[in-house]
DNA sequence: CTTGACATTAGACCATGGACCAATGTTTAT
DNA sequence: ATAAACATTGGTCCATGGTCTAATGTCAAG
């Protein structure tokens, strides 16, 4: 079996040797075998994690997120109903943000558009918003 | 003028003390008074203004954005212009923040579809997926 | 006059996901 | 043989928005 250095993994799977490190401090990646120098050498299945470890960040889990999604990856006792459920509860997370955000989003469109963006300030409407002298009550500061 | 202890003023705000420090720490209150036995003594007018940012924090901006709408609040030469541009950076950023969330929603949401909750995970499409071995390519690891 | 609730400071700490540093050692290519 | 490119460690630092602690001082009520 092919092994590898820090620098070898991170390039091929196109993170930095800090994260690399990084994942490894957080329990992510295994410490790997040294060679007689102290480097650390990781099998090419490392690779194979490591990469799943970046695509699960790009599909929004964190990190702690990620380390049971591996978990669940390498051991065979476990179920897809336990990694449903991770996904599920994920995206139960990523829609409140959604609506958070669009929450905001909304008030904010509308205060821009109730502000016609010329003349001095003093009776704008999106400061007389944050003052909490909105015509329409769109902030609820609490 | 009534003047209000940091406890006052946090309660009636609805923060912490600690919150009313920071923020003075950060520059967005103004170092008030103090009394005899250094106690900070705020003016009427800082519930004001300490209101306003806890509006401003709830519509999405962070503190540094809220520093430059306080300049803007307090300053007699501003323009709605300035304030509207703020506002419409904000949007377009909390626009980007949607759509990133919405890409990654979809996807989450089509694997956990795929998936029918049942047996072992050995075969998990949700896994596949992070292993890069998607059927369709939804994924992209770069 | 004491107790409890409030205030002060500086500084450490939390989570998140790393980036960057210095000082040093190793390997590889020329 | 020597320089470039890699590796090691432990540590600090970044932004974000605070929270918490310790050690100490003050104020109001009973």
């Amino acid at each position: 079996m092919q092994e590898l250095t820090i620098g070898k993994l991170a390039k091929r799977v196109g993170v930095s040797t800090d994260t690399v490190r990084f994942y490894e401090r957080c329990g992510l990646l295994q410490p790997p075998a040294r060679t007689a120098s102290n480097y650390r050498l990781y099998p090419e299945k490392d690779v194979l994690r490591l990469a799943f470890i970046k695509r699960a960040k790009h599909l929004g889990f964190t990190l702690s997120e990620i380390k049971d999604l591996l978990t669940l990856r390498y051991d065979p006792q476990s179920t897809k109903r336990q990694v449903k459920t991770l996904t599920e509860n994920k995206i139960e997370d990523i829609r409140n943000r959604i609506a958070d955000l669009q929450r905001i989003l909304a008030t904010l469109e509308h205060l821009a558009e109730t502000c016609d963006g010329h003349g001095l300030a003093d009776d704008c409407p999106i400061l007389a918003a944050m003052d909490g002298n909105e015509k329409h009550a769109c902030i609820h500061a609490g």
